[in-house]
DNA sequence: CTCTTTATAGTCGCACTGACTATAAAAGCT
DNA sequence: AGCTTTTATAGTCAGTGCGACTATAAAGAG
């Protein structure tokens, strides 16, 4: 922008706003997808998204498709973070498309309706989100990507949750995004110890699904970093 | 991108990529800037870029418009990363336009040349770089964060030094872009610690500007992330 | 030759962490 | 009821990374 204007042949782009929304639903990273309803890729599993209104930003464009495809009527509260923007000229086959995309985490999963265009939307296991429409592999596993690096140091992983949970609630969100174990006492020693990150509910209450000693709840506390972090372990083995 | 295109109407827009081009120069902090000839914010400073043309991606258009303000012959080698792209509907009071912002890191800063549209560009120091045209401002802002965020826990650092260097010289820009004195000797320590992030240049080369015992040099290591993290000293005072 | 300057080596105590054991409080079973 | 299973929570202990600090080495300046 710096430049002149006048100077420049600016060729109109259109752009869109594409989301890769994560769920836990029974302790299994979920991802929504639409089936496209025509060519190109028609048949083919995509992320869901759309075109940039002219009085939109992308971020508002990106709260109004995750609402009209999951049907959602609180839009407001929930995470939504932008990945990055994928512009390589050959993305769509038929025209010059800039997508800017997001990563959206969500605590509980409502089932889709049909997207508006009558492409079905579903709830997908993220390991079987086969082969996806454009380079939506891509931007998918970069969703995942930064969403497990920013559990490390960003208290994210209380956005999977409801508003008040247990830490073992808690926990299973990390193991589930990070595909680790990680050993109960340690990992509640650290979060209790990271101050800002969860605050208790004072009600002595409690909730469990089964048996054991019921777990006391707590909520998201206000920090957005975590000092210390909490790493996750053998992120990388020592190349010694 | 998984709608139908045909149902929404896709107004066109600008697509600019802009850079926050960051370099070292006695161990200040500075950017690049050029001076806009032309309405609007003519007279302001703001930070290099331009229009996307049809056949580029956004990074190649970085990396074009990096070469044509700097004079850099190899631009193909120093860092680039994509920060975020700017898409609120009243950046540019003249048209719509989307600019994918990117932060450059160059090791020895060239002097510019004056822009290809007459446009005079010019290092300015961080922390006196006024208020810059547009939005220019935060994109510059959120530059800075980010690179002070990434230097924690990647090799970024050595993008802003020579192939080879000596830890006085890396610890130097650990200071100045953090803003923050570290102790040298466990400086050295955690970074002789981390594997992958030096290596030594083993003729027992040296290098000193002045007095002083001569420094052992270094290269970058192949390690792109640092294990453990290099932690900014006090990065958040613990709220007890 | 001594002083100053910069690089490098080493020491010490604290805090954090991983691995592990122990206790508490619930549900289920016989 | 008594026992087992299950889950939550508390505590222990050794290794290690880290901040603060001291000590030595190798150069130039006077």
């Amino acid at each position: 922008m710096g430049m002149d204007y006048d100077k420049y042949a600016h060729e109109p782009f259109a752009v869109t706003a594409d989301l890769a929304v994560l769920t836990l639903r029974d302790g299994v990273l979920h991802v929504l997808l639409v089936e496209r309803g025509q060519e190109p890729y028609q048949g083919h599993w995509a992320l869901p998204g759309g075109f940039v209104q002219p009085d939109e930003s992308a971020e508002t464009a990106a709260r109004r498709e995750l609402a009209e495809e999951t049907g959602l009527s609180d839009v407001s509260g929930l995470h939504l973070e932008q990945l990055r923007t994928y512009s390589e000229p050959d993305r769509d086959p038929r025209m010059r498309v800039v997508t800017v995309a997001f990563a959206a985490l969500l605590p509980h999963p409502p089932e889709p309706h049909g997207g508006s265009d009558a492409a079905q939307a579903r709830w997908v296991p993220y390991d079987t989100a086969g082969p996806l429409a454009f380079d939506h592999d891509r931007i998918l596993a970069d969703a995942h990507d930064r969403v497990g690096a920013k559990f490390e140091y960003t208290s994210l992983a209380t956005a999977f949750c409801p508003p008040e949970f247990t830490l073992g609630e808690l926990q299973q969100v990390y193991e589930t995004v990070w595909g680790t174990a990680l050993d109960r006492p340690n990992f509640r020693r650290k979060v209790l110890a990271t101050p800002g990150f969860v605050v208790p509910v004072p009600g002595a209450a409690r909730l469990t699904g089964g048996r054991g000693k019921p777990a006391a709840l707590y909520r998201a506390g206000t920090a957005a970093t975590l000092h210390p972090p909490l790493l996750r372990p053998t992120s990388e083995g020592r190349p010694a």
